[in-house]
DNA sequence: TCATCAACTGGGCTTTTGCTCAATCGCGCT
DNA sequence: AGCGCGATTGAGCAAAAGCCCAGTTGATGA
């Protein structure tokens, strides 16, 4: 009985892993016991146990609001006029706060999508956005749209490594609207040219319908996303700064009080600019560097929900 | 920042301990690193780790079906024609099936408590169901209504232990309809006694209703459930195996073939009888005694949908 | 067919975790 | 205020998990 036997060779090993960490988590068995159960040896089961940790098989949850950031939520939702807050608790002093917020984030969105009647939500990109869809279970969206609300062709012509509509996709199974052009127009004919191309026009129009908008936020520090990713140059950068840019969200770049600037820059990017007040948007969001940007942008409602962890939300509120 | 600080007393310990685990399965921190981030002892970390393990906070899942229960799943619907199975992975020789099963069937649950639209939940009673319940995550389900389809008073006039719908409105805020009756009448008049009741009336109608009716399995051995919690005796036992029984849902029994028993125990049921062949009925179920219970239903087609676990299944398909 | 290589295996050692026990602390009761 | 009790603490130790290494196996390509 032990093993299931006679499987394909290549998923077996996937298998195992997983078999090995279910009993290893849920029934609380010693490795050497599973080994034991599963006739190989005991550092065949750790390494089983391991690599299922390893592979993201395992999905932590803590059943348990912590205290202190319901409270965190609450203050937001009151300070800043938010629909909804969902705060991480941190991971200590230096801790990373995209690790603190991600399952909670992911953990949202998956409940966001879990509803049964269909929805078109649009997505942004960056690394934020990133790890939180790879840190969501599969669940059922084929029922959905996603649509992305920003180009993901990077300046070089190479597809933006930070393009989560495809991923999200997958672990969905949603229909998905992928806008393959550049984030950025080089002019205002390029730009009117990105936005004629059918696919371009179909996937603008549905995301202005989307129902719920998640975005995150970039910062506009010397490291800022759209320097460090070559979207802009560092005089661009230089000159939005000058103009009094706090923060940007899909590449829109917005001041101190969270009003989109005029800018140049601001006028050439080919997706859509998430709209002030809405009801829909929710930011996923926390570190350091981007506090002065979230706090622009909660000032200006451009974002109606709040994920953020609990060092991020502290900053907010101390001020 | 290490703390929150000042928390009401009494909560501050589970919080604690949340975080703590937060920080351990989360976060991935060691024990003393731990201690170190929240300014206490390594042991008292510890402590708070495997104090919140053991409150049940932490919800372990595995993202990834084993791809030999997958085919047990797809053997069991064509053979039994169900619209739905899950085969958890069994832990292990002669581990406990409701283990197995509970964490599965919990997050089926809750998938399915996760709509929008209002729903109608009726619900057994048991030993498996109540550790499903237990082991469900608190998921907002203010829009249901759980209804139960059994009275909930035992013979010695105690309420149930394994009474499901309290607990399962406890962790969802769902409209709740107890059906605060014994189980069994002890005569036809008492029956219509109780029948009659205002709120057993509007109960038995609300579950008749019920767009998903969740049910665990008696089995009717020497320690059938009916039995060792005192609703029969052990003559009414004997009686009912002879003439045929081979289960029961909700404590109506039926023989080998599915189909209830026309006998004086099933008519003094007070609770509703789970109709045959309604896509509605999801079972729960596992463990070597309860095959024979399991196939009868499942070939009486009392059953539309089946959660059980690997050896069990495996147990079915085998004959 | 044989050499090469990379991935996997199991052994042994280190680190981390879990547990027990005696001491301490705090709290309520007299 | 003093006493007693239970809960909590930290030390030390045993068990478990994790890691590195050298050996092996199986696959690939010449």
């Amino acid at each position: 009985m032990a093993n299931g036997g006679g499987d394909d060779g290549d998923c077996a090993q996937r298998d195992d892993a997983a078999r090995a960490a279910w009993l290893y988590y849920v029934g609380g068995m010693r490795q050497d016991r599973i080994a034991e159960e599963m006739g190989i040896s005991r550092q065949r089961a750790q390494r089983l146990v391991a690599r299922a940790a390893q592979d993201g098989l395992i999905r932590v949850r803590i059943d348990h609001p912590i205290g202190a950031c319901l409270d965190l939520e609450r203050q937001l939702i009151r300070r800043f006029g938010l629909k909804l807050a969902r705060v991480a608790p941190s991971l200590g002093g230096q801790g990373d706060s995209i690790k603190a917020l991600t399952p909670v984030a992911a953990a949202e969105l998956e409940r966001l999508f879990a509803t049964k009647e269909p929805q078109i939500i649009g997505l942004g990109t960056g690394r934020t956005l990133r790890a939180v869809v790879e840190n969501m279970q599969s669940v059922d969206g084929r029922h959905h749209k996603v649509v992305s609300l920003i180009g993901n062709v990077a300046p070089d012509g190479s597809a933006s490594f930070y393009e989560v509509v495809m991923r999200f996709a997958d672990r969905t199974g949603a229909a998905h609207f992928p806008m393959s052009v550049p984030v950025m127009a080089r002019d205002a004919e390029e730009l009117s040219l990105y936005r004629s191309l059918p696919h371009v026009r179909s996937s603008r129009e549905l995301a202005q319908t989307a129902g719920k908008v998640i975005v995150g936020i970039g910062q506009m520090e010397d490291d800022a996303p759209l320097f460090v990713d070559g979207f802009i140059t560092a005089e661009e950068l230089a000159s939005l700064r000058a103009a009094g840019a706090a923060g940007e969200i899909c590449g829109h770049v917005y001041d101190a009080d969270g009003r989109y600037l005029d800018h140049g820059i601001n006028r050439l990017m080919v997706g859509v600019r998430v709209p002030e007040s809405s009801d829909a948007t929710i930011c996923i969001a926390g570190g350091d560097k981007k506090i002065k940007a979230l706090r622009a942008a909660l000032k200006g409602g451009l974002v109606a929900s709040l994920i953020t962890d609990e060092l991020s939300a502290q900053a907010l509120l101390s001020s």
